[in-house]
RNA sequence: GGACCCAUAGCCAAGCGGUAAGGCACGGGACUGCAACUCCCCCACCACCAGUUCAAAUCUGGUUGGGUCCUCCA
């Protein structure tokens, strides 16, 4: 498999650390607000990396953290007069709920920030020992000069960034590029802590929470393209001096949405909620799917609607077999040919998956193989043939997310679908109606 | 101002040196009791200019037009 890795800016064959395993950490969402649909991009995207390792017989280990600690969230918990616990509990509801909606899983590692308050205090103290860190009235900065390969990550050199910065109105820094690990205040919620009460930076934590829960280098980290510099950057600089790796081996992140071509911002009005969307999340998943994780991909109304009728397609087609695979008489086994054809849309799946992730190829063969399903279906293929069929068709469903629901029929039913076709040999056209709309209310058809 | 990315049919989108995947829409057929579904065919000289090469959408330089990061942001 390769991935392109941002750290090497190359495309690397994935060797994970140990074999058949993976272990892999996003950065997760400030409990604030509900999520965009440019939120969803990396929520979608990474579900869909861990659900392709899974297939492939990998153990995935997924952390993907929520900061419940930040001004908006203070603010926000001032204005609804509530505390910031509750404020980021409900948020952490509501984006549980919409990952759900969009057929993500939730079953992963969610470390909360509120909950590793001593062991970023412990970090941040370490940090300052080991002379990486100064206390200035307080606060508490991380000293960029300790990192001889700052700005690796981002492709950048510290001269260029001296440059560009802007003129730093905090003058207790000794460098502009400093960051803060801890910031002194007594306004909103607050811990105690050797250099004093406050509350920490956010480019702390995910390091923390990385080596609390995996206690080494993990596998991969993956974040949207705007997160690579600064905070990932800094997050490489302080588990650098502290752990003495780069905190992950690959380093994934995914491009960025815009709506209508213009960025989406929730202060600019524009923003689309994940909860607010239109029909089926489903075909907003496989529209997210059908661009390539790292490309930038622009949000229409319209675009929403081909992938609904891309999405009934391909349901109709699952259906159809399967349904036509349980009412099968023919039980002649599969033929060599037969499954060849199925077999090189398999291949050309995995094929574009194990290329960096190339989910809208994956989706070309996709589209291959719903053709030759209905190729099959039209030439009454053996139920057997239906059946491997709608099994790899589900399976490569199953790796994008989309998973089309279907059950067994009960005795009863195909009863009901033998009478329908008997009514139709025998012409009675009014009779066979009526029980294709029983058919249909039952959604068998 | 610095760093970087992108420009492929009406729309979406692969490809990353050997003469343009796929989907939607359009058009033409087929199947069909009616619906729905489905199948087949058709649909691009790859922004522009110059170069490198036997060979370029793919490499190099330039032009134009978009976008991202440098600041909270997925």
């Amino acid at each position: 498999m390769k991935i392109w890795n941002t750290y090497t800016n190359q495309l690397e064959d994935f060797v994970p650390k140990r074999e058949k395993e993976v272990s892999m950490y996003v950065c997760g969402p400030t409990v604030y607000d509900h999520i965009h649909i440019g939120n969803a991009r990396p929520v979608i995207f990474f579900d869909t990396v861990t659900r392709y390792f899974s297939s492939l017989g990998y153990h995935v280990r997924f952390a993907s953290n929520f900061t419940d600690v930040d001004d908006r969230i203070i603010e926000r918990a001032r204005k609804e007069q509530r505390t910031e616990l509750e404020v980021g509990d409900y948020y952490i509801r509501q984006f549980l709920e919409a990952a759900e909606s969009l057929g993500s899983k939730t079953d992963y590692i969610q470390p909360r920030v509120t909950e590793y308050m001593d062991k970023i205090i412990d970090f941040i103290q370490e940090l300052v020992e080991k002379e990486a860190a100064y206390v200035v009235d307080g606060d508490v900065f991380f000293r960029v000069s300790k990192v001889a390969e700052y700005g690796h990550l981002s492709n950048r050199n510290l001269d260029e960034l001296q440059a560009g910065a802007r003129i730093e109105l905090n003058q207790r820094k000794e460098s502009p590029l400093d960051f803060v690990l801890w910031k002194k205040t007594d306004s909103g919620i607050h811990w105690h802590s050797p250099f004093s009460d406050g509350r920490p930076g956010w480019h702390t934590e995910c390091v923390v929470m990385v080596d609390s829960i995996f206690h080494s280098e993990i596998d991969i980290h993956g974040g949207g393209s705007d997160l690579v510099f600064p905070h990932h950057e800094n997050e490489i600089a302080q588990a650098i001096v502290s752990r003495h790796h780069r905190l992950a081996r690959y380093w994934l992140h995914n491009g960025r949405l815009n709506i209508d071509g213009a960025e989406m911002h929730k202060s600019e009005g524009n923003a689309l909620f994940v909860k607010d969307l239109p029909g089926d999340k489903r075909a907003f998943r496989l529209f997210m799917l059908s661009t390539h994780y790292r490309s930038p991909i622009n949000f229409r109304f319209e675009s929403l609607s081909v992938y609904e009728n891309e999405w009934k397609k391909l349901e109709n087609t699952i259906k159809s077999l399967f349904r036509n695979s349980e009412l099968a008489t023919d039980q002649t086994p599969i033929q060599d040919r037969e499954l060849a054809m199925i077999q090189q849309y398999k291949t050309q799946f995995i094929e574009a998956m194990e290329l960096d992730f190339n989910t809208p190829n994956a989706i070309t063969a996709l589209w291959g193989l719903t053709k030759q399903a209905n190729i099959f279906l039209k030439e009454k293929a053996s139920g057997a043939t239906l059946k491997k069929t709608v099994d790899q068709l589900r399976a490569m469903l199953d790796i994008l997310g989309v998973p089309v629901c279907v059950k067994s029929l009960s005795a009863d039913e195909k009863k009901l679908f033998a009478e329908w076709e008997t009514l139709r040999l025998k012409k009675e056209w009014a009779k066979a109606d009526e029980l294709r709309k029983e058919l249909q209310k039952r959604e068998l058809l």
